[in-house]
DNA sequence: TGGCAAGCGGACGAGATCGTCCATTTGACC
DNA sequence: GGTCAAATGGACGATCTCGTCCGCTTGCCA
Protein backbone atom coordinates (compact mmCIF):
# COMPACT_ATOMS: atom_id res chain seq x y z
CA UNK A 1 0.00 0.00 0.00
CA UNK A 2 3.30 2.39 -0.37
CA UNK A 3 3.24 2.78 3.34
CA UNK A 4 6.75 2.06 3.70
CA UNK A 5 7.42 4.25 7.16
CA UNK A 6 5.69 1.69 9.25
CA UNK A 7 8.08 0.42 11.37
CA UNK A 8 8.86 -3.60 12.06
CA UNK A 9 6.10 -5.41 10.56
CA UNK A 10 5.54 -9.13 11.48
CA UNK A 11 8.32 -10.02 8.57
CA UNK A 12 10.91 -8.58 10.93
CA UNK A 13 10.14 -10.99 13.42
CA UNK A 14 11.89 -13.67 14.60
CA UNK A 15 10.75 -17.52 13.30
CA UNK A 16 9.68 -18.12 16.56
CA UNK A 17 7.83 -14.78 17.18
CA UNK A 18 5.95 -14.89 14.48
CA UNK A 19 4.64 -18.20 15.00
CA UNK A 20 3.18 -17.47 18.39
CA UNK A 21 1.56 -14.75 16.68
CA UNK A 22 0.17 -16.53 14.24
CA UNK A 23 -0.92 -18.38 17.64
CA UNK A 24 -2.40 -15.79 19.66
CA UNK A 25 -4.52 -14.10 16.85
CA UNK A 26 -6.09 -18.01 16.37
CA UNK A 27 -6.68 -18.16 19.72
CA UNK A 28 -8.10 -14.14 19.94
CA UNK A 29 -10.72 -15.39 17.56
CA UNK A 30 -11.45 -18.54 19.18
CA UNK A 31 -11.63 -17.06 22.75
CA UNK A 32 -13.42 -13.90 21.71
CA UNK A 33 -15.92 -15.93 19.75
CA UNK A 34 -16.54 -18.33 22.44
CA UNK A 35 -16.45 -15.55 25.66
CA UNK A 36 -17.18 -12.18 24.15
CA UNK A 37 -14.08 -9.53 22.99
CA UNK A 38 -14.23 -8.85 27.07
CA UNK A 39 -12.69 -12.13 27.52
CA UNK A 40 -9.27 -11.98 29.94
CA UNK A 41 -6.57 -11.59 27.66
CA UNK A 42 -4.53 -14.35 30.36
CA UNK A 43 -7.36 -16.45 28.41
CA UNK A 44 -5.97 -15.63 25.09
CA UNK A 45 -2.40 -16.37 25.95
CA UNK A 46 -3.38 -19.51 27.69
CA UNK A 47 -5.11 -20.72 24.98
CA UNK A 48 -1.85 -19.75 22.44
CA UNK A 49 -0.03 -21.37 24.61
CA UNK A 50 2.05 -18.52 25.66
CA UNK A 51 2.92 -16.64 28.09
CA UNK A 52 0.80 -13.14 28.94
CA UNK A 53 3.57 -11.01 28.79
CA UNK A 54 4.20 -12.75 24.85
CA UNK A 55 0.88 -11.43 24.10
CA UNK A 56 1.29 -8.10 25.82
CA UNK A 57 4.24 -7.25 23.99
CA UNK A 58 2.75 -8.38 20.78
CA UNK A 59 -0.50 -6.50 21.21
CA UNK A 60 -0.11 -3.67 23.97
CA UNK A 61 -3.46 -3.02 24.11
CA UNK A 62 -6.67 -5.07 23.76
CA UNK A 63 -7.86 -3.06 20.88
CA UNK A 64 -4.97 -3.93 19.32
CA UNK A 65 -5.57 -7.90 19.29
CA UNK A 66 -8.99 -7.40 18.81
CA UNK A 67 -8.58 -5.33 15.36
CA UNK A 68 -5.25 -7.78 14.29
CA UNK A 69 -7.33 -10.77 14.81
CA UNK A 70 -10.67 -9.49 12.82
CA UNK A 71 -8.46 -7.55 9.95
CA UNK A 72 -9.16 -10.09 7.48
CA UNK A 73 -12.56 -9.53 8.13
CA UNK A 74 -12.78 -5.96 8.57
CA UNK A 75 -10.57 -6.34 4.92
CA UNK A 76 -13.74 -8.63 3.64
CA UNK A 77 -16.13 -5.72 4.47
CA UNK A 78 -13.97 -3.22 2.81
CA UNK A 79 -13.82 -5.31 -0.42
CA UNK A 80 -17.18 -5.76 -0.48
CA UNK A 81 -18.10 -2.68 -1.32
CA UNK A 82 -15.30 -2.47 -4.02
CA UNK A 83 -16.93 -4.99 -5.45
CA UNK A 84 -20.54 -3.57 -5.39
CA UNK A 85 -18.91 -0.26 -6.96
CA UNK A 86 -17.86 -2.72 -9.84
CA UNK A 87 -21.12 -4.46 -10.36
CA UNK A 88 -22.85 -3.56 -13.73
CA UNK A 89 -26.11 -3.67 -11.29
CA UNK A 90 -25.39 -1.12 -8.96
CA UNK A 91 -29.11 -2.57 -6.79
CA UNK A 92 -27.08 -6.03 -6.74
CA UNK A 93 -24.16 -4.48 -6.16
CA UNK A 94 -26.08 -2.80 -3.30
CA UNK A 95 -27.90 -6.02 -2.24
CA UNK A 96 -24.22 -8.01 -2.41
CA UNK A 97 -23.11 -5.80 -0.21
CA UNK A 98 -25.69 -5.68 2.63
CA UNK A 99 -25.70 -9.68 2.10
CA UNK A 100 -21.67 -10.01 2.23
CA UNK A 101 -21.14 -7.91 5.38
CA UNK A 102 -24.09 -9.54 7.61
CA UNK A 103 -23.13 -12.90 6.15
CA UNK A 104 -19.89 -12.45 7.66
CA UNK A 105 -21.65 -10.50 10.73
CA UNK A 106 -23.37 -14.01 11.18
CA UNK A 107 -20.60 -16.51 10.43
CA UNK A 108 -17.83 -15.15 12.32
CA UNK A 109 -18.31 -15.45 15.63
CA UNK A 110 -17.01 -12.53 17.79
CA UNK A 111 -17.10 -10.43 14.78
CA UNK A 112 -20.46 -8.60 15.20
CA UNK A 113 -18.41 -7.20 18.89
CA UNK A 114 -15.53 -6.31 16.82
CA UNK A 115 -17.63 -4.27 14.24
CA UNK A 116 -19.33 -2.58 16.66
CA UNK A 117 -16.36 -1.54 18.73
CA UNK A 118 -14.99 1.82 18.30
CA UNK A 119 -11.46 1.93 17.08
CA UNK A 120 -9.75 5.26 17.34
CA UNK A 121 -8.72 6.43 13.54
CA UNK A 122 -5.12 5.79 14.32
CA UNK A 123 -3.70 6.96 11.01
CA UNK A 124 -4.20 10.24 9.07
CA UNK A 125 -4.01 7.62 5.81
CA UNK A 126 -6.84 5.51 6.96
CA UNK A 127 -8.97 8.54 7.88
CA UNK A 128 -8.27 9.15 4.37
CA UNK A 129 -9.60 5.88 3.47
CA UNK A 130 -12.57 5.83 5.46
CA UNK A 131 -13.94 8.79 3.40
CA UNK A 132 -13.03 7.75 0.21
CA UNK A 133 -15.03 4.52 0.88
CA UNK A 134 -17.86 6.86 2.24
CA UNK A 135 -17.58 8.40 -1.18
CA UNK A 136 -17.82 5.00 -2.88
CA UNK A 137 -21.07 4.15 -0.75
CA UNK A 138 -22.69 7.41 -1.95
CA UNK A 139 -21.78 7.18 -5.24
CA UNK A 140 -23.05 3.28 -5.31
CA UNK A 141 -26.58 4.56 -3.94
CA UNK A 142 -26.97 7.46 -6.05
CA UNK A 143 -26.41 4.84 -8.93
CA UNK A 144 -29.31 2.45 -7.44
CA UNK A 145 -31.52 5.33 -6.89
CA UNK A 146 -30.95 6.39 -10.54
CA UNK A 147 -31.61 2.92 -11.80
CA UNK A 148 -35.10 2.70 -10.09
CA UNK A 149 -34.30 0.29 -7.77
CA UNK A 150 -33.16 1.53 -4.34
CA UNK A 151 -36.27 3.84 -2.80
CA UNK A 152 -35.65 7.23 -3.44
CA UNK A 153 -35.87 8.07 0.45
CA UNK A 154 -33.12 6.18 1.06
CA UNK A 155 -30.16 7.63 3.13
CA UNK A 156 -26.83 6.68 3.42
CA UNK A 157 -27.23 6.16 7.82
CA UNK A 158 -29.85 3.77 6.49
CA UNK A 159 -27.30 1.48 5.48
CA UNK A 160 -25.50 2.10 9.32
CA UNK A 161 -29.19 1.60 10.67
CA UNK A 162 -29.02 -1.93 8.55
CA UNK A 163 -25.74 -3.20 9.82
CA UNK A 164 -25.50 -2.51 13.49
CA UNK A 165 -29.30 -3.65 14.25
CA UNK A 166 -28.54 -6.95 12.44
CA UNK A 167 -25.29 -6.80 14.48
CA UNK A 168 -27.35 -6.24 17.52
CA UNK A 169 -30.05 -9.46 16.33
CA UNK A 170 -26.75 -11.89 15.87
CA UNK A 171 -25.10 -10.80 19.04
CA UNK A 172 -28.38 -11.81 21.13
CA UNK A 173 -28.62 -14.74 19.05
CA UNK A 174 -25.82 -16.33 18.16
CA UNK A 175 -26.76 -19.48 16.66
CA UNK A 176 -29.88 -18.72 14.86
CA UNK A 177 -28.92 -17.79 11.42
CA UNK A 178 -32.29 -18.20 10.09
CA UNK A 179 -33.44 -14.99 11.82
CA UNK A 180 -30.44 -13.19 10.31
CA UNK A 181 -31.10 -14.51 7.07
CA UNK A 182 -35.12 -13.26 7.60
CA UNK A 183 -33.64 -9.92 8.86
CA UNK A 184 -31.64 -9.48 5.81
CA UNK A 185 -34.50 -10.09 3.76
CA UNK A 186 -37.08 -8.13 4.92
CA UNK A 187 -34.13 -4.92 4.95
CA UNK A 188 -33.46 -5.33 1.96
CA UNK A 189 -36.73 -5.81 0.50
CA UNK A 190 -38.04 -2.79 2.43
CA UNK A 191 -35.10 -0.90 1.01
CA UNK A 192 -36.52 -1.47 -2.24
CA UNK A 193 -38.53 1.10 -4.35
CA UNK A 194 -41.89 -0.29 -5.10
CA UNK A 195 -41.53 -0.98 -1.11
CA UNK A 196 -41.81 2.86 -0.50
CA UNK A 197 -45.34 3.36 0.96
CA UNK A 198 -45.66 6.73 2.96
CA UNK A 199 -43.00 8.69 4.15
CA UNK A 200 -40.74 7.83 6.68
CA UNK A 201 -39.45 9.49 9.56
CA UNK A 202 -36.46 11.53 9.20
CA UNK A 203 -33.14 9.45 8.73
CA UNK A 204 -30.44 9.38 11.29
CA UNK A 205 -27.36 11.81 11.15
CA UNK A 206 -25.48 8.47 12.16
CA UNK A 207 -22.05 9.07 9.75
CA UNK A 208 -20.76 6.13 8.25
CA UNK A 209 -17.20 6.76 9.16
CA UNK A 210 -17.64 4.14 12.15
CA UNK A 211 -18.00 1.18 9.68
CA UNK A 212 -15.26 -0.94 9.25
CA UNK A 213 -15.80 -0.29 5.22
CA UNK A 214 -12.07 1.04 4.70
CA UNK A 215 -9.19 -1.64 4.77
CA UNK A 216 -7.05 -0.90 7.67
CA UNK A 217 -4.00 -3.01 7.32
CA UNK A 218 -2.83 -2.49 11.02
CA UNK A 219 -1.57 -5.19 12.47
CA UNK A 220 -1.69 -4.22 16.12
CA UNK A 221 2.72 -4.35 16.00
CA UNK A 222 4.29 -1.57 17.40
CA UNK A 223 8.30 -1.03 17.14
CA UNK A 224 9.98 -2.53 20.82
CA UNK A 225 11.26 -0.04 23.25
CA UNK A 226 10.13 3.65 22.16
CA UNK B 1 -53.60 -11.70 41.01
CA UNK B 2 -54.36 -14.20 43.58
CA UNK B 3 -51.49 -14.60 44.45
CA UNK B 4 -51.56 -15.27 48.24
CA UNK B 5 -48.80 -17.13 48.84
CA UNK B 6 -45.97 -14.64 48.32
CA UNK B 7 -44.09 -14.26 51.31
CA UNK B 8 -43.17 -10.76 52.76
CA UNK B 9 -43.88 -7.90 49.93
CA UNK B 10 -42.69 -4.58 50.20
CA UNK B 11 -45.49 -3.62 51.96
CA UNK B 12 -44.76 -5.69 55.00
CA UNK B 13 -41.18 -3.46 55.19
CA UNK B 14 -40.61 -0.72 57.96
CA UNK B 15 -41.00 2.81 56.83
CA UNK B 16 -37.20 3.61 56.51
CA UNK B 17 -37.12 -0.28 54.55
CA UNK B 18 -39.39 0.70 52.29
CA UNK B 19 -38.41 4.29 51.58
CA UNK B 20 -34.58 2.75 51.02
CA UNK B 21 -36.19 -0.14 48.86
CA UNK B 22 -37.59 2.67 46.50
CA UNK B 23 -34.07 4.72 46.57
CA UNK B 24 -32.24 1.52 45.01
CA UNK B 25 -34.71 1.12 42.64
CA UNK B 26 -34.54 4.72 41.46
CA UNK B 27 -30.37 4.69 42.02
CA UNK B 28 -30.64 1.46 39.64
CA UNK B 29 -32.36 2.90 36.73
CA UNK B 30 -30.04 5.73 36.40
CA UNK B 31 -26.87 3.95 37.22
CA UNK B 32 -27.61 1.05 35.12
CA UNK B 33 -29.00 3.71 32.28
CA UNK B 34 -25.32 5.73 32.67
CA UNK B 35 -23.33 2.67 32.99
CA UNK B 36 -24.86 -0.59 31.23
CA UNK B 37 -26.71 -3.08 33.38
CA UNK B 38 -23.12 -4.56 34.56
CA UNK B 39 -22.40 -1.25 36.77
CA UNK B 40 -20.79 -2.41 39.82
CA UNK B 41 -23.75 -3.03 42.70
CA UNK B 42 -21.96 -0.59 44.98
CA UNK B 43 -22.23 2.26 42.74
CA UNK B 44 -25.95 2.21 43.09
CA UNK B 45 -26.12 1.62 46.94
CA UNK B 46 -23.61 4.77 46.57
CA UNK B 47 -25.91 6.90 44.88
CA UNK B 48 -29.13 5.34 46.68
CA UNK B 49 -27.43 6.41 49.91
CA UNK B 50 -27.31 3.43 51.19
CA UNK B 51 -25.03 0.52 52.67
CA UNK B 52 -24.13 -2.20 50.27
CA UNK B 53 -25.62 -4.74 52.62
CA UNK B 54 -28.84 -2.77 52.46
CA UNK B 55 -28.89 -3.71 48.69
CA UNK B 56 -27.74 -7.25 48.57
CA UNK B 57 -30.44 -7.68 51.54
CA UNK B 58 -33.05 -6.45 49.52
CA UNK B 59 -32.42 -7.87 46.11
CA UNK B 60 -29.73 -10.70 46.37
CA UNK B 61 -28.89 -10.62 42.78
CA UNK B 62 -28.40 -8.23 40.17
CA UNK B 63 -30.68 -9.94 38.11
CA UNK B 64 -33.24 -9.44 40.99
CA UNK B 65 -32.64 -5.78 41.24
CA UNK B 66 -32.49 -5.30 37.35
CA UNK B 67 -35.99 -7.53 37.36
CA UNK B 68 -37.45 -4.60 39.88
CA UNK B 69 -36.00 -1.77 38.61
CA UNK B 70 -37.47 -2.52 35.17
CA UNK B 71 -40.82 -3.90 36.06
CA UNK B 72 -42.65 -1.27 35.07
CA UNK B 73 -41.16 -1.47 31.58
CA UNK B 74 -41.80 -4.59 31.68
CA UNK B 75 -45.50 -4.49 32.32
CA UNK B 76 -45.80 -1.81 29.67
CA UNK B 77 -44.88 -4.48 27.26
CA UNK B 78 -47.38 -6.96 28.40
CA UNK B 79 -49.79 -4.30 28.69
CA UNK B 80 -49.26 -3.22 24.98
CA UNK B 81 -49.79 -6.62 23.69
CA UNK B 82 -52.95 -6.88 25.68
CA UNK B 83 -54.16 -3.46 24.48
CA UNK B 84 -53.20 -4.56 21.11
CA UNK B 85 -55.21 -7.72 21.02
CA UNK B 86 -58.40 -5.44 21.52
CA UNK B 87 -57.96 -2.97 18.97
CA UNK B 88 -60.47 -3.55 16.69
CA UNK B 89 -58.24 -2.84 13.69
CA UNK B 90 -56.03 -5.63 14.17
CA UNK B 91 -53.15 -4.01 11.79
CA UNK B 92 -53.05 -1.25 14.03
CA UNK B 93 -52.88 -3.16 16.94
CA UNK B 94 -49.85 -4.45 15.91
CA UNK B 95 -48.06 -2.09 14.76
CA UNK B 96 -48.88 0.25 18.01
CA UNK B 97 -47.42 -3.11 19.90
CA UNK B 98 -44.32 -2.95 17.66
CA UNK B 99 -43.79 0.83 18.24
CA UNK B 100 -44.55 0.67 21.77
CA UNK B 101 -42.25 -1.51 22.94
CA UNK B 102 -39.76 -0.25 20.52
CA UNK B 103 -40.25 3.26 21.56
CA UNK B 104 -40.08 2.02 25.10
CA UNK B 105 -36.32 0.12 24.42
CA UNK B 106 -35.48 3.67 22.43
CA UNK B 107 -36.32 6.29 25.67
CA UNK B 108 -35.80 4.15 28.62
CA UNK B 109 -31.74 4.20 28.92
CA UNK B 110 -31.15 0.52 30.33
CA UNK B 111 -34.23 -1.01 29.59
CA UNK B 112 -32.92 -2.75 26.37
CA UNK B 113 -30.29 -3.88 28.03
CA UNK B 114 -32.50 -5.77 30.39
CA UNK B 115 -34.92 -6.24 27.70
CA UNK B 116 -32.22 -8.98 26.50
CA UNK B 117 -31.19 -10.35 29.77
CA UNK B 118 -32.06 -13.92 30.28
CA UNK B 119 -34.23 -14.22 33.71
CA UNK B 120 -34.97 -17.81 34.96
CA UNK B 121 -38.84 -18.38 34.67
CA UNK B 122 -39.23 -18.34 38.72
CA UNK B 123 -42.79 -19.26 39.03
CA UNK B 124 -44.96 -21.59 37.21
CA UNK B 125 -47.36 -18.90 37.69
CA UNK B 126 -45.10 -17.22 35.50
CA UNK B 127 -44.13 -19.80 32.73
CA UNK B 128 -48.18 -19.72 32.10
CA UNK B 129 -48.46 -16.15 31.84
CA UNK B 130 -45.65 -16.30 29.33
CA UNK B 131 -47.36 -18.87 27.44
CA UNK B 132 -50.84 -16.82 27.38
CA UNK B 133 -48.74 -13.82 26.39
CA UNK B 134 -47.48 -15.83 23.17
CA UNK B 135 -50.82 -17.72 22.48
CA UNK B 136 -52.41 -13.85 22.38
CA UNK B 137 -49.68 -12.86 19.97
CA UNK B 138 -50.73 -15.27 17.79
CA UNK B 139 -54.35 -14.59 17.78
CA UNK B 140 -53.17 -10.94 16.89
CA UNK B 141 -50.99 -12.30 14.12
CA UNK B 142 -53.85 -14.77 12.49
CA UNK B 143 -56.17 -11.35 12.53
CA UNK B 144 -54.21 -9.20 10.80
CA UNK B 145 -53.23 -11.52 8.15
CA UNK B 146 -56.82 -12.60 7.82
CA UNK B 147 -57.45 -8.73 7.32
CA UNK B 148 -55.31 -8.75 4.61
CA UNK B 149 -52.73 -6.11 6.12
CA UNK B 150 -49.92 -8.26 7.69
CA UNK B 151 -48.44 -10.68 4.72
CA UNK B 152 -49.46 -14.40 4.84
CA UNK B 153 -45.89 -15.37 4.95
CA UNK B 154 -44.91 -13.37 8.13
CA UNK B 155 -43.92 -15.60 10.91
CA UNK B 156 -44.58 -15.16 14.83
CA UNK B 157 -40.59 -15.29 15.25
CA UNK B 158 -39.89 -12.37 13.15
CA UNK B 159 -41.83 -10.33 15.81
CA UNK B 160 -38.64 -11.14 18.16
CA UNK B 161 -36.25 -10.61 15.00
CA UNK B 162 -37.71 -7.18 15.25
CA UNK B 163 -37.20 -6.69 18.74
CA UNK B 164 -34.27 -7.77 19.14
CA UNK B 165 -32.64 -6.30 16.06
CA UNK B 166 -33.36 -2.74 17.31
CA UNK B 167 -32.30 -3.53 21.03
CA UNK B 168 -29.18 -4.31 19.12
CA UNK B 169 -29.68 -0.54 17.65
CA UNK B 170 -30.65 1.38 20.20
CA UNK B 171 -27.78 -0.11 22.22
CA UNK B 172 -25.21 0.57 20.11
CA UNK B 173 -26.44 4.16 19.39
CA UNK B 174 -28.35 5.21 22.85
CA UNK B 175 -28.65 8.69 21.48
CA UNK B 176 -30.11 8.06 18.14
CA UNK B 177 -33.45 8.12 18.18
CA UNK B 178 -33.66 8.97 14.03
CA UNK B 179 -32.47 5.85 13.77
CA UNK B 180 -34.47 3.67 15.63
CA UNK B 181 -37.87 5.15 14.34
CA UNK B 182 -36.30 4.80 10.80
CA UNK B 183 -35.92 0.98 11.79
CA UNK B 184 -39.02 0.77 13.02
CA UNK B 185 -40.24 1.99 10.19
CA UNK B 186 -38.51 0.28 7.99
CA UNK B 187 -39.75 -2.99 9.72
CA UNK B 188 -43.60 -2.14 9.65
CA UNK B 189 -43.27 -1.33 6.33
CA UNK B 190 -41.52 -5.00 5.48
CA UNK B 191 -43.93 -6.79 7.64
CA UNK B 192 -47.03 -5.05 5.34
CA UNK B 193 -49.19 -7.61 3.04
CA UNK B 194 -48.07 -5.33 0.23
CA UNK B 195 -44.63 -4.98 0.65
CA UNK B 196 -44.34 -9.08 -0.34
CA UNK B 197 -42.19 -9.69 -3.07
CA UNK B 198 -40.42 -13.06 -3.61
CA UNK B 199 -39.85 -15.38 -0.97
CA UNK B 200 -38.54 -15.11 2.28
CA UNK B 201 -35.85 -17.19 3.80
CA UNK B 202 -37.01 -20.00 6.41
CA UNK B 203 -38.12 -18.20 9.47
CA UNK B 204 -36.34 -18.58 12.85
CA UNK B 205 -37.33 -21.63 15.27
CA UNK B 206 -37.00 -18.64 18.21
CA UNK B 207 -39.63 -19.21 20.74
CA UNK B 208 -41.30 -16.01 21.75
CA UNK B 209 -40.95 -16.80 25.38
CA UNK B 210 -37.63 -14.98 26.41
CA UNK B 211 -39.36 -11.82 25.22
CA UNK B 212 -40.65 -10.02 28.38
CA UNK B 213 -44.81 -9.80 27.29
CA UNK B 214 -45.84 -11.13 30.01
CA UNK B 215 -45.99 -9.23 33.61
CA UNK B 216 -44.21 -10.91 35.72
CA UNK B 217 -44.85 -9.26 39.61
CA UNK B 218 -41.31 -10.53 41.10
CA UNK B 219 -40.28 -7.81 43.06
CA UNK B 220 -36.71 -9.19 43.95
CA UNK B 221 -37.75 -9.60 47.50
CA UNK B 222 -37.05 -12.52 49.52
CA UNK B 223 -38.23 -14.11 52.85
CA UNK B 224 -35.26 -13.77 55.18
CA UNK B 225 -32.97 -15.94 56.24
CA UNK B 226 -34.26 -19.57 54.45
C1' DT C 1 29.77 -23.88 16.94
C1' DG C 2 29.54 -19.75 19.94
C1' DG C 3 27.77 -15.18 21.17
C1' DC C 4 24.00 -12.45 21.94
C1' DA C 5 19.94 -9.93 21.22
C1' DA C 6 15.30 -11.11 20.56
C1' DG C 7 12.00 -13.64 22.59
C1' DC C 8 9.84 -16.01 26.35
C1' DG C 9 6.76 -17.03 30.51
C1' DG C 10 5.51 -16.95 35.16
C1' DA C 11 5.36 -14.33 39.25
C1' DC C 12 3.74 -10.35 41.15
C1' DG C 13 1.62 -5.89 42.94
C1' DA C 14 -2.12 -2.85 42.00
C1' DG C 15 -6.82 -2.10 41.57
C1' DA C 16 -11.64 -3.41 41.19
C1' DT C 17 -15.78 -6.00 42.48
C1' DC C 18 -18.22 -9.30 44.98
C1' DG C 19 -21.06 -10.76 48.80
C1' DT C 20 -20.88 -11.50 53.98
C1' DC C 21 -20.42 -10.43 58.76
C1' DC C 22 -21.38 -7.88 62.75
C1' DA C 23 -21.69 -4.02 65.92
C1' DT C 24 -24.75 -0.20 66.03
C1' DT C 25 -28.98 2.40 65.08
C1' DT C 26 -33.89 3.04 64.53
C1' DG C 27 -38.81 2.42 63.81
C1' DA C 28 -42.99 0.12 65.64
C1' DC C 29 -45.61 -1.20 69.27
C1' DC C 30 -46.81 -1.50 74.16
C1' DG D 1 -40.53 6.28 77.57
C1' DG D 2 -38.92 1.42 77.07
C1' DT D 3 -38.13 -2.81 74.52
C1' DC D 4 -36.67 -5.43 70.74
C1' DA D 5 -36.52 -7.13 66.29
C1' DA D 6 -35.83 -5.13 61.92
C1' DA D 7 -32.77 -2.53 59.47
C1' DT D 8 -28.43 -0.37 58.56
C1' DG D 9 -23.62 0.52 56.71
C1' DG D 10 -18.93 -0.04 56.42
C1' DA D 11 -15.18 -3.09 56.91
C1' DC D 12 -13.32 -7.17 55.20
C1' DG D 13 -11.55 -11.42 52.84
C1' DA D 14 -11.97 -13.68 48.49
C1' DT D 15 -11.61 -13.55 43.69
C1' DC D 16 -10.49 -11.76 39.33
C1' DT D 17 -8.07 -9.05 35.88
C1' DC D 18 -4.55 -6.10 34.41
C1' DG D 19 -0.04 -5.02 32.74
C1' DT D 20 4.94 -5.06 34.10
C1' DC D 21 9.25 -6.88 35.59
C1' DC D 22 13.01 -9.91 35.28
C1' DG D 23 15.73 -14.01 34.99
C1' DC D 24 15.96 -17.77 31.64
C1' DT D 25 15.82 -19.70 26.74
C1' DT D 26 16.46 -19.88 21.86
C1' DG D 27 16.82 -18.65 17.04
C1' DC D 28 19.97 -16.28 14.01
C1' DC D 29 24.24 -15.09 12.03
C1' DA D 30 29.15 -15.00 11.75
Amino acid sequence: MGESSRIAGQDSLRADARRNRRRILSAARVVFAEHGIDAPMATVARRAGVGVATLYRRFPTRDALVRAAFAHQMDTCARALTEALADPDPWQGFQRLVETVCELQREERGFPAAFVAAFPDSTREHARLREQAERDFMTLVRRAQAAGALRADFHPSDFAVALLSHCGLVTALPDDRAASRRLVAYLLQSFRAEAAHGALPAPSALPLRSLPLAADGSQGQRPSRA
